[in-house]
DNA sequence: CTCATTGCAAACGATTTGCATTCGC
DNA sequence: GCGAATGCAAATCGTTTGCAATGAG
């Protein structure tokens, strides 16, 4: 399959992380990347998942999601809006569709509110019924 | 003033901490801490900076106020709740009063949801004007 | 063949920790 | 005086960068 979207040098590293994004439905940080990339190709450097995800970024394809006390994940950009769960116990990070809106209520007189973040943070399902 | 509010001993170098968020209305980071705080107290060491942070933290004195792609600010936690407006062109953060409420309705099945943050991100008042 | 990309290791900035010293209680 | 808190340096964590080797076009 031709891929239009990676650009410079088309390189099985490139694709391999591109795949990744596609195939998993949650957000990642880069050491996830790195972790699932290594069971397929096990010299790949972190380095690379780094300068991969960074073009990524630049070029638009993927999108970072910042969790409060969380390192960076990425997500590929393209979804629809949406929000995150994140659960404090097994540190994943899990999308939610739909949005409570208003936030141009929130926003201050002469402000130009261009978008908003939201963060849902708890236990997930496993974690949850584990715990208590 | 006697302070009822910090716990363990009581040093100078916690009285200082707790003075600098007092006295400055915007959340700071560490490292702003550490420069205020040398000023007073030449010193002092950076670690000290963040124990008392954290225990801080920990002793819901103090709330960190996570911006993406910015490293972690703290604030006084006695205001009421509320969120933030993230300039993109200034970079400066306003709390905004208010929430949208009703994120129950965005967990799903399962989850037990603890609590939520919220940015928005635009153009602040100064900022809109400025541009376009 | 040329130059972008890679892998690896060293560098980096932010934060934490180990440890001997200091100082509140 | 005992033990918590400090200052300092070394350690750690996530991420970036330098560089020689590799490989896409």
């Amino acid at each position: 399959m031709k891929n239009t979207a990676l650009t410079g040098r088309h390189t099985a590293q490139k694709q391999l992380v591109l795949d990744i994004f596609r195939s998993t439905k949650r957000p990642l940080m880069a050491r996830e990347v790195y972790n699932l990339a290594r069971q397929e190709r096990s010299r790949i450097g972190i380095a690379t998942i780094y300068r991969a995800i960074r073009r990524m970024v630049n070029d638009k394809l993927l999108r970072p999601v910042t969790i409060p006390g969380e390192t960076v994940y990425y997500e590929m950009s393209d979804a629809d809006h949406h929000h995150y769960f994140h659960c404090c116990a097994c540190q994943k990070v899990y999308v939610v569709p739909g949005c409570p809106g208003s936030m141009q209520a929130l926003t201050p007189q002469g402000f130009k509110l261009e978008r908003h973040d939201l963060v849902l943070h708890g236990r997930c399902e496993n974690c949850a019924r584990r715990a208590s």
